[in-house]
DNA sequence: CATGAATGAGATTTCATTCAT
DNA sequence: TATGAATGAAATCTCATTCAT
């Protein structure tokens, strides 16, 4: 066999790193981080026990990056046109595709939820994802603002309550929640 | 000396066993069932490990004990007036009491949402919880059916969702999540 | 109520102490020693746990004094007629008896072969069983040596091995163990 | 460096796997089931507790195993020659042989009559014991029908038995039990 | 004398992580 | 780079024994 170039070690690398992400994830996500085994995400990645090691430091430093990457892939959605203005229009595309990004990453989302129950795991990353939701929430804050609301504090956390209510009856049950009719509904309400 | 008698036995019994119930919520809830340890339980039960196998057979057991008194607490909520028919008092009241029980239990909570992502775990109790909020749900149906609503089915399990919202944020984030906000918007918007 | 009188005491104390040894005999041999509990024990002679350290002073003590009191109840068949020598008739009788014994006593039989099989438990036991069995097997080579065989000695210890066999498997398997024939035959070859 | 070939790997397994078998045959032998530990054995065994479970599933499969590896060897000595009809020569042959197999196999016979005396740890091994002995047993009844004997059932059983206690004897006590005489008596006496 | 709650030592088992190859 | 055998710490659970009453 002839040698393989560093390009190519670059590339089957980032395919093995990507392997051992979506196995954790998969895993993580229905069994629980504590209750996962690292044996288990080896052969759901198809590899050994003894090679994640050599891409991740630690259990906790695989969930780390796990999560990272899930938060990665949200970040369109987080930042529409960076006017930092939020329209009406622009509002409705968030709902509605970040929902629909719940649907390719149900997941992610039962993971990030489960943690955000149990702080001190994933600290970090719960803090991470507060840096991207905090903006949102202040465009949404002006929004009901200049809509003449009251309490527009309030009711925009209570709207993000909402999305989440949304999502994890989703991530936790996608056969039975009707995640379109919640989707037409809370932007009926809240939009 | 004369031994002590059955109601003295009974009444250390009990005593103890709504103390280890106690702990294991608090440390189940904070720490994630499968990161808690029988050790911390009995730490802060303050008796020793072997001491609560004595009062439950495993440490499941201990967690479906602790969920059942949870679930139990809950039912004077969760069946108004029997009748089968909410009216629109009834559903205010029911939102605004459990909204208010939440307050007051908020680790229960914090442990339900928690064991509801990963199933497999408490999959009896969450069967029973189900029990409990198919009528409800059920009823609801019929409210916003009365109402003359075109999707009563998706309206009803999308408020449900937006109540779980409301609990997840508050039980996650008791100090920041305004949730008196909340509830008068889920009464304005859903009833 | 009047109190009791010391005679009184005294009797309650030993059929108490024999409720325990025969719960003990009972729960030990059908479960094997390290694998019965006290608690069994307790249970089954319907009394506490506590109770039992009144009359022994350990799990092993008890095992010894169930011993003890099993190898008594063998005295009799041990010592026919105390002249060291031993007729056929003695010899006939011996069998009979002690093989009959073992219809009465399985479970003693049971557990003294479960303990012979693993030295360190009760050696102290096995070792007065064999300060009894020795003077019999010393007769048995004097019977053998006089009716002139060549091998007194593996006759008889090969006898004994017959002897435990017999007992052994009857002990093991009381429905199915045809213990009448096996007694018949012992006698007819080796009497 | 390369990593070991699957071949080193399957060598390094059967080797250890059979140094954990010897080990907890011996442990298990000479302290009993229950009283003897897992420690024990992996110290025997010259490795870690938990590289036993890596071998093993539970302290009851290595039992298991260790008995069904004990029973595997006795093999060729239940199927002389498969015609279903034993002859004498057959039958001098089985005792003779399978009486000196004893002594290569002293630990599991002391292990095996143990367990006989407590059902419930090894029920399967004893089914799978009289799987193999109820032939020849039946073989038996068939010699002694053949002689004329009038209860060959009763004598067969109790045939089984003499062996069984010549084996215990000699497991018991190798060095003092004359098993080479009581071979020869048996042959004698049962042939 | 009698109870059973309580302890603490030790057993089995699991698993993240390391390491020789 | 890749394997899986191996370790060791920690978890769950059991149980003989003690002790307050």
């Amino acid at each position: 066999m002839s040698p393989r170039t560093p390009e190519q070690f670059e590339s089957i690398r980032k395919r093995k790193r990507e392997a051992i992400l979506d196995a954790g994830l998969n895993v993580f996500a229905n069994k629980g981080f504590h209750n996962a085994s690292m044996n288990e995400v080896a052969q759901l990645a198809g590899i050994s026990k003894g090679l994640i090691y050599n891409y991740f430091k630690s259990k906790e430093d695989l969930l780390q990056e796990i999560m990272l990457d899930g938060v990665n892939t949200l970040v369109p959605f987080f930042d529409p046109n960076k006017d930092g203005v939020l329209t009406r229009e622009e509002f409705i595309f968030f709902v509605s595709e970040s929902l629909d990004a719940v649907k390719k990453n149900r997941e992610f989302w039962a993971l990030y939820f489960a943690l955000s129950l149990q702080p001190g795991i994933a600290k970090l990353i719960m803090e991470q994802m507060l840096k991207y939701l905090m903006p949102l929430m202040l465009m949404l804050v002006e929004y009901y603002k200049n809509k003449g609301e009251k309490d527009p504090e309030g009711l925009a956390m209570t709207a993000g309550a909402f999305l989440d209510g949304i999502t994890m009856n989703y991530a936790a049950n996608p056969e039975m929640f009707p995640i379109e009719a919640a989707k037409k509904i809370f932007i009926e309400k809240f939009v």
